[in-house]
DNA sequence: CAAGTATGCAACCATTCAGTTGCACATGTC
DNA sequence: GACATGTGCAACTGAATGGTTGCATACTTG
């Protein structure tokens, strides 16, 4: 029942949602238009958000525009964070190094 | 059948067994040590991780090591990328807006 | 108040998924 | 060669997932 960031993101069509309203608030309908898929597929998608806190609703008279919560994508860039220590350190150094040892070891191999 | 990588990391145990290897490359016996759950099961995440090319295997004598594959952590980077920009725009803003509140602040009180 | 529009929710369906159990295959050790 | 160990693969199962259809609710307009 309680799901989390990444499960929202994993689907293709939530993805493509959160980069539409990402530029400006939307309704159901108006998301709906650029999928073919049916508005209460979407409707979903979009329950499935605000489950996660995603996105937010605010009733406009008969409509609802859903907002991109863009502070819970930071949740996202925390989780990166540690793999971005990684793929840093090693852009400065230990990738040389590694793609020299492996040559060493095909070397190793050949002989 | 074609998995991407944001549906790799929808599972949590994925996103375990990545911070594992993330350190060193493990056998999927060492691995499975740390869930509860069985060798098979982990074996199975495994696949699905080495099918979006997140990990790579290496054999040694009988066992297979797998390593991260931190290149492949880059593609989710760069789709945060755009969102990046907006929350750092929307930080810029609201710092100038809070920078604006202050001096409103200080002329309020000097009356 | 009636008709139309915007939306959410429940029920149902086909597919996928994560996990278990059992088996096969390869490598290493005695 | 016999046995233990490390591993992957196939079959099965229960749960979750994404989608559709149909209906109920709420707001707007005439």
């Amino acid at each position: 029942m309680k799901r989390d960031v990444f499960q929202a993101i994993a689907d293709p069509t939530r993805r493509a949602i959160i980069a539409l309203i990402a530029l400006q608030a939307m309704t159901p309908n108006a998301i709906a238009e650029n999928f073919h898929t049916t508005r209460q597929a979407v409707s979903k998608h979009l329950r499935i958000l605000t489950e996660c806190e995603l996105v937010t609703q605010e009733q406009k008279g008969r409509e609802i525009y859903y907002t991109l919560e863009i502070d819970k994508m930071k949740e996202i860039d925390r989780w990166l964070e540690q793999y971005r220590k990684i793929w840093e350190s090693r852009f400065e150094q230990l990738d040389v190094l590694l793609a020299e040892l492996k040559e060493q070891d095909k070397q190793e191999k050949k002989k």
